[in-house]
DNA sequence: CCCTAGATAGTTATTGATCACTATCTTATG
DNA sequence: CATAAGATAGTGATCAATAACTATCTAGGG
């Protein structure tokens, strides 16, 4: 409880602990019921300074949203880096996607918020695009891995990475449904390889760690 | 837009269209985003009207939820029945459910919405209900699956059942950010052979249409 | 070194809008 | 005529946004 008496930060430290306070809202008590009464007081401030640093709630999510993807993005990147083959690279994704999702609870909640890109046509277009993005990136993946046969050939690759992105989706949602009685990262290790073996080419010895 | 003129319904009928209504609202302007005032207003009656019959807002979530598992419930179960093993029944069901699903689009909005089982308990214990019905219900199909040597010995049946669960959420959450560009029955058509050849035995010819 | 002026961050107080909910009156229908 | 359905007209609470004011920081001249 050290925040609460530091005050008068400089503008831009200010706008990233807005972000930050409203994930960290956003995971407590949903996306739609943070208000800005709700951020100020995490902050220790009041609430009408808020909006000296944002025009509007809107831009606040915008601004949320943006950091989500840059940060994702990163993380994503760096992760399908470091894999020494196509099926590695895309575990190495999987798992620091959930692991990313584990440490920010609220992002997979402001990317499927009805309340966010139900009514603002820009905050759509972002969470579109990180959509469509991440969804490349699978079917990318899943084709350089039919290149190299770790992959069936006749696989729907971009089927597949629909199939993958509802695998995540699936994993948050019944683990916050669930809460407590799964843990994310438990349920991911046991989810994948099923997934894995509905993209592996078939071979006697299992292909997921050889 | 008949409805406007009619007034006056009996206490059941009454209860049933403010049920219908807010389903419907719920599909085009977000679950939290239906006000009691929009209700009354598509039914042509006065807002205060609509709390005769119901005692407060949840209430009314409430109602919809049990609809909404009934009726569920109902259609799964009717098309599991008409399968003639257990991978037939899953497909039938999968496809009911999709069916179910397009018919009525608010209904994943309204079983995964933050801002109904974030706040009131009854409501997350009822998704909760459906949610591991829905799990257990697949769970076991996969099981009688591996009894009839349809499905690998090896598999996880419970993490199956959660990426079965997860695809269709991951095509709901895509048609409906991605609106216009898929659709849901197509995109569905295509990803469950995915689906099916991560759980089905291995063999020469594809078991997905014995 | 100090003092002042401008800039910046935050406070206080308020507004208008929206919402769930309610008390009281009215009317349709069996 | 009696009763149940709906209309009318509110209430208090909440929320985003704003305006006017105050505290704090920084830079530059004397």
């Amino acid at each position: 409880m050290s925040e609460a008496v530091r005050k008068r930060l400089g503008a831009d430290e200010r706008r990233e602990e807005i972000i930050r306070v409203t994930l960290e809202l956003a995971a407590r008590q949903g996306v739609d019921d943070v208000t800005t009464q709700d951020m100020a007081q995490a902050m220790g401030v009041t609430q009408g300074a808020v909006f000296r640093h944002f025009p509007s709630k809107d831009a606040i999510w915008m601004a949320v949203m943006l950091w989500v993807r840059d940060r994702m993005m990163a993380v994503l990147t760096r992760a399908a880096a470091q894999g020494r083959d196509p099926l590695d690279s895309l575990q190495r994704m999987f798992f620091a996607h959930i692991a990313f999702i584990a440490g920010h609870p609220a992002i997979p909640r402001v990317l499927t918020s009805e309340h966010l890109h139900g009514r603002n046509a820009v905050l759509r277009q972002v969470v579109t695009e990180i959509m469509l993005a991440y969804e490349a990136k699978i079917a990318h993946l899943l084709r350089d891995g039919q290149v190299q046969k770790q992959v069936r050939l006749d696989l729907d690759t971009q089927a597949a990475a629909t199939l993958y992105i509802g695998m995540i989706q699936g994993l948050v949602l019944q683990t916050s449904i669930l809460r407590g009685q799964r843990t994310l990262a438990a349920e991911a290790a046991r989810t994948l390889p099923v997934f894995l073996a509905a993209v592996c080419t078939p071979s006697p010895t299992q292909g997921t760690h050889p």
